[in-house]
DNA sequence: TCCGAATGAGACATTATTGTCTCGTTTGAG
DNA sequence: CTCAAACGAGACAATAATGTCTCATTCGGA
């Protein structure tokens, strides 16, 4: 047995998530025979994998937290200075970007869903709180307008890039100086 | 006739549109039965303004549209500086953002309002071009991140007031001064 | 090649939602 | 007060989506 228990082939579960959030990205109704469509799979294979509507939107939201753990955790291991950290977190996280949007738009009551996501927030506002203390970031400012403007802007820079109005390998450096000035403390 | 034609008591639809503006930005899926009953009205009432799910969705759409328009008007008639005009503009705008936010989330074919979306997203353009030249903003920059950190960080005052992490009077003045600040031209 | 796991197609019952309609009641302008 | 317009409640048919099931087929590993 080579190929590991509870998932398939690997390729239809993931080819459905991949679906899910583009499809639902685009129209947060649509029906799960659109998703199973544009995986280029049957609906009865998302119903083998998934059994309801809820757990296949579950398990995207889950897994765009476990993406952003991973992608974001090398950063904070290393002991970075608080603008490399930033830097790299934004370089880590803007690809994510159509994963992440999805979670703020469709309508999640799943408590772990909403658990993780403020432990999210919570990790963001203590890593702003550091940067306060570097000097990257002004103390004056209130760290939730901060940790609210890290997470607008790196969906702006997800979004220019899929309009193709910026070009990926810019996107997260735009956001790094625009957060980097526009919240630093004022000049000495 | 008092009352204006087609236009009954006024409250119902006004409530209806606003009850809309908020189940749907939480729920895009909800139905419409969810709207009726936030609007405290009932389901048939709702029909008897709006024919369809559809309709409903697009007044919404327009209205907001028209909103953002009204508000916007009286700073770009006025003859002020650039950089007065981007604070009135995001003080005007901020507190839409409900409104201004739903139009993003559901996904809208209608070709009237993706019309007024691309003029409005060009006047944006337009205007920050102007405050390029005045020198607000770094010419360096491309024109459409500008706008979509514009966009971005109205979103993001209207929500942090929302969550009640910032003060309603704050928001408005704490984007203007990370916009400013990072997206100026290089310290000279 | 062989075999079991996974699949696609599609029938199917079950809900949920939509949109229409009626009827009796409330409301507000005149 | 009167009356027409607007309303709430709810019945109703039509439609759309959900979730289950079967069966024949495909695919990949041994």
């Amino acid at each position: 047995m080579t190929r590991p228990k509870n998932r398939p082939r690997r390729s239809a579960r993931e080819a459905l998530l991949d679906a899910a959030a583009a499809v639902l990205a685009e129209n947060p109704g649509a029906p799960m025979s659109a998703v199973a469509t544009a995986a280029g799979v049957g609906r009865a294979t998302l119903y083998r994998h998934f059994p309801t509507r809820e757990a296949l939107v579950r398990e995207l939201a889950l897994e765009a937290i476990e993406r952003t753990d991973a992608a974001v955790a090398p950063v904070f291991s290393q002991g970075l200075s608080s603008e490399d950290a930033l830097l790299g977190m934004l370089e880590a996280i803007v690809p994510l970007g159509d994963r992440y949007h999805f979670l703020a738009n469709e309508g999640i009551q799943d408590p772990e869903v909403a658990e993780q996501t403020r432990r999210q927030t919570q990790e963001t506002a203590e890593f702003v709180e550091r940067a306060k203390r570097d000097g990257l970031f002004a103390a004056g400012l209130p760290t939730p307008w901060i940790v609210a403007a890290i997470d607008a802007l790196v969906w702006a820079a997800w979004d220019t890039v899929r309009e193709g109005t910026v070009a990926p390998r810019d996107a997260a450096s735009l956001a790094f100086k625009t957060l980097t000035r526009g919240l630093a403390p004022e000049a000495s």
